[in-house]
DNA sequence: CGTACAGAAATTACTTTCTGTACGGTGCGGTAAT
């Protein structure tokens, strides 16, 4: 027993030299991962996935919240030879992921640089980073894009970048938080170490996205858990509000809480709220308008099961892991498959029987498509690709909004699509100029705006395919998987069409021309991944236009489709 | 894109129908006033 000290000291000492190799052994990174973790074993994704990091290469995770996708990057950070820099979008979620690591391994000292920390706190952290007494430094993008932090974040020599919730560069960036766009050239600028990307969902499209947008290079994809058995799939549309609240109630009384109700607008969440607690359940309605506290508060009382009943918009979400929720009953259509996936994936984390309800109405795709953006105006992309290409000295996005006259949020957004276009890039001190071989503004313009569009269709085709999810009557479970562009041979045996049989009423399919995942051409909307057939549809996914239904006879008939 | 609501118009005397308009999600950061 005396020797375990040394012995255990040197151990570590070795394996970080074998790690530095990408030498280590599946058997020795479990030892590392229970007795310094204390994770009691690896899943096969995540063991691979961490070899791939240690050996300097980069990495695409996919897999559920609570499947132990933090220590992804924690273990390999650790065992790495300087500091790790966790990208991670919330700072409460920030702040539970750091008390997740103190609490493993108080040795780890993680640290954060955001709006909450002081001037102090900031050269502290930057400090213990160079010395090595803190592994793990947590930031927002938008700290990253301010080109003073990233030089300082730089000199502390970083060994990889753990990109958390990777889904949002490809969810956000147009509109909504345009720094998370500038991760590709943030990662360039610290030297390139290698990044892993982390994520509960990501279909194909969202993939090619973030890997495109990061710049990795051939990164080890490791998709896991996708498939959830213990979740019950099902869907029933409605034709009125009012029909859509009576299902709801009815559903509600015959099932045991804790769960989440998800509502299209923060007005919804207040109004159903108050109607449920009415009618005797414990309800409290959470959104993104709440003060921070406040919501701090509703979401210490759902964990603590205070509040029986959480009815939210979509801000409530990411970093909730909770382990009993019961059910997740939606009464609007979510915007996309991805989306529903990762709603409805904060149920059942226990491993026990959970539902999953979707009461939807068709009108509900209008919201859908009010938020996948309107139109941009070229003239106005034009006005500002016109006064950067004019500027004599690079402009700061300050200057670009009095010279304009555009809001902070239109400015952010256009520049994000110039950049894209290549019309506009990042100069010393964040300021923005033309580049030498820049399109001309008129040419800037209609690229831009041809971007903003392409990216609005691929939005819509993701609305569609959640409608589709909705609406089918086929097995669920393998519809929402093939979405994932994975394969599920047998029927879910989870799903309300595979339990009432109106799964065997579809006629069998007469022909699939073309394999499931092969890649198709089509005159009009290029190539194209063939995800599934359904009787006599089958559906496609296209790099440009998104999710396509096609009826197989036609394809067959016309010749609509060819072999790539 | 669709809904809710307000006010006008149309139909006929208090109610229905039409037309216009506002609104709708996700969060960082920094600044200003207490």
């Amino acid at each position: 027993m005396r020797q375990r000290v040394p012995c255990r000291a040197m151990t570590v000492a070795d394996s970080l030299r074998r790690a530095a190799r990408g030498l280590m052994a599946p058997r020795q990174l479990r030892k590392v991962a229970r007795d310094r973790f204390g994770y009691p074993d690896l899943r096969p994704g995540q063991l691979e996935a961490m070899r791939a990091v240690l050996s300097g290469r980069d990495a695409f995770v996919v897999m559920p919240t609570g499947g132990g996708k933090s220590a992804v990057y924690q273990i390999p950070g650790a065992l790495l030879p300087g500091p790790v820099i966790v990208v991670s979008p919330l700072l409460a979620l920030q702040q539970d992921q750091m008390a997740g690591l103190t609490e493993r391994d108080p040795s780890l000292g993680p640290v954060r640089i955001s709006s909450a920390e002081s001037a102090t706190e900031r050269r502290e952290a930057l400090e213990a980073l160079r010395e090595g007494t803190a592994k793990f430094l947590f930031v927002t993008p938008e700290q990253l894009a301010d080109p003073e932090r990233l030089k300082e974040i730089k000199a502390t020599k970083p060994v990889l970048v753990a990109v958390d919730e990777a889904h949002c560069i490809s969810a956000w960036g147009h509109d909504f938080r345009p720094d998370y766009l500038q991760l590709g050239r943030v990662v360039r600028e610290l030297g390139r170490p290698p990044v892993v990307a982390l994520t509960a969902t990501a279909s194909p499209p969202v993939r090619e996205d973030i890997i495109d947008r990061l710049g990795l290079t051939d990164p080890y994809l490791s998709v896991f858990g996708l498939d959830r058995p213990e979740l019950f799939l099902e869907a029933v549309q409605c034709t009125t509000d009012e029909q859509r609240w009576q299902r709801l109630l009815m559903r509600l009384k015959e099932s045991t809480p804790p769960g989440i109700v998800y509502a299209a607008t923060r007005r919804s969440t207040e109004e159903l709220a108050e109607r449920l607690t009415k009618e005797g359940f414990g309800a409290i309605a959470y959104h993104g308008g709440m003060s921070a506290g406040e919501r701090e508060r509703r979401h210490e009382a759902f964990l603590a099961d205070e509040a029986p009943i959480m009815v939210a918009t979509t801000a409530f979400g990411m970093g909730i892991d909770k382990p009993n929720i019961r059910w997740v009953n939606h009464v609007t259509l979510p915007d996309s498959p991805d989306s529903y996936l990762q709603e409805i994936g904060r149920a059942g984390r226990d491993g026990e029987p959970a539902q999953a309800l979707l009461l939807f109405r068709t009108e509900d795709t209008g919201l859908r498509k009010f938020f996948s953006g309107g139109g941009l105006d070229e003239e106005e992309v034009l006005k500002l690709a016109t006064v950067v290409s004019l500027a004599p000295h690079p402009v700061s996005a300050a200057q670009l909004r009095t010279e304009t006259g555009f809001g902070p949020r239109k400015t952010a957004q256009m520049v994000s699509l110039l950049e894209q276009v290549g019309a506009v890039v990042h100069r010393s001190g964040g300021k923005l100029a033309a580049p030498r071989y820049a399109p001309s503004p008129e040419e800037a313009a209609r690229e831009a705006c041809a971007q903003a569009e392409r990216f609005q269709t691929v939005q819509r085709s993701r609305i569609d395919m959640m409608r589709y999810l909705a609406e089918t009557t086929n097995c669920r479970g393998q519809a929402l998987l093939a979405y994932f562009g994975e394969h599920l041979e047998h029927r879910c045996g989870h799903c309300d069409n595979c339990a009432d049989g109106s799964v065997e009423a579809i006629a069998p399919t007469s022909a699939e021309p073309y394999p499931v995942h092969s890649t198709v051409r089509h005159a009009e909307w290029g190539d194209g991944m063939v995800l599934q057939y359904e009787g006599e549809r089958m559906t496609v996914l296209f790099d440009d236009v998104g999710y396509k239904t096609l009826s197989v006879p036609v394809v067959v008939e016309q010749g609509l489709l060819s072999d790539v």
